[in-house]
DNA sequence: CATATATATTCATTTTTATCGATATTATAG
DNA sequence: CTATAATATCGATAAAAATGAATATATATG
């Protein structure tokens, strides 16, 4: 039950759905998620978690950067279903859409500096 | 979005998993569903609220009671996509096995009256 | 080793959600 | 019409969740 309920637990927020919509795209990493859905970086770190403890998504290490994906599936039969469905699910939806359309000019290496800098 | 969310929220909390889950057995009052689930009626009566609005279930008045019981699945594509889903997940959790066994020896003309009588 | 940077964690605040008791509503029965 | 009973709604409260600022951690670079 835990389980299940973490999967729809995560999955019961916009900006949480969003980062799933994002990752179908490609691997991104916090600085990018938090540049598309304009979030504080915390809070985005934060959803990457919940995400990640659902067994939605991966984080893998690379240098000072992390590069979060979608799941394989092989931790939750819960996640794997969603994450399956989530693939044609919300695909026409205005906000995914404009997503969708913003993530190719986001790029990590533009995004650099701007976090301090943006004190 | 607001339709996908609202279905994710309505299954994020475990009484309401509950609830899917023994009206997969029969359709149930809301008295029956307080009894088995040992919550106040009013909480009972807003859990079904929930997952009636997310169109995953639908209640039918037949005098003072209401029967509740699974919805079609033709008001919403993600919530018929979870009814499907839930047919077979949690068959081998406790808690919900726990709920399945004790559901035949509820019958709402036993607990008529208890209601009021509680005070 | 010191500095810079991407991410994670902590803390405080606000919002949302779950819950119950009390009351309102609706329908039945007398 | 009145009393009763099942459900819904309202009001209050406590717990959980979302958010951002500040700080800590970890890794790269000079």
């Amino acid at each position: 039950m835990k389980q299940f309920i973490k999967v729809m637990k995560a999955l019961s927020d916009p900006n949480r759905v969003k980062i799933m919509k994002m990752l179908q795209c490609r691997p991104l990493c916090v600085c990018e998620i938090k540049e598309v859905l304009e979030i504080a970086q915390s809070t985005a770190s934060k959803h990457l978690k919940i995400l990640e403890d659902a067994e939605l998504i991966r984080g893998f290490k690379d240098g000072l950067w992390v590069n979060y994906s979608i799941a394989d599936g092989s931790g939750s039969p819960y996640a794997a279903n969603m994450i399956g469905n989530l693939i044609h699910w919300l695909e026409d939806d205005s906000e995914i859409k404009q997503i969708k359309e913003a993530l190719p000019g986001i790029d990590r290496f533009d995004i650099v500096g701007k976090q301090q800098k943006t004190k």
